[in-house]
DNA sequence: CAAGTGACAATAA
DNA sequence: TTTATTGCCACTT
């Protein structure tokens, strides 16, 4: 696969989610933090043009609250819950443990 | 080429 | 604790 010379911020973030390990989660602020976004609305516009949101984990991506997106792609909240739960992320009633699972 | 849009985050009340 | 508002900039059409 050949890479452009203009390296958009989406490439680096869709490689980002896809190097977040199973059982951990990462919020948009982070991803943005890391990755030297100037907004983490990028992030989400990012994921949401996301060419193959199944070949990248975007399910472990969540508020910097640690609240679920409100799911565009994935199928729902509840069933990214459902996800992230099964793939060993803590939870905490309606939040994920970003204590714990914050990559 | 130009304008609109948005999987957010931080602050205020 | 919650909801509401503002700011922000690349991506999509």
């Amino acid at each position: 696969m050949k890479k452009k010379a203009t390296e958009t911020y989406q490439f680096q973030v869709l490689e980002y989610v896809a190097t977040v390990p199973v059982g951990k989660v990462t919020t948009y602020g982070q991803i943005a933090k890391d990755l030297f976004l100037p907004t983490p609305r990028l992030v989400g516009k990012i994921l949401h043009s996301n060419p193959d949101n199944s070949k990248y984990p975007c399910h472990r991506v969540v508020f910097s609250d640690g609240k679920l997106a409100p799911a565009y792609a994935f199928g729902g909240a509840e069933v990214q819950r459902k996800k992230l739960l099964a793939e060993g992320v803590t939870f905490k009633k309606n939040r994920v443990d970003l204590n714990s699972c914050l990559f």
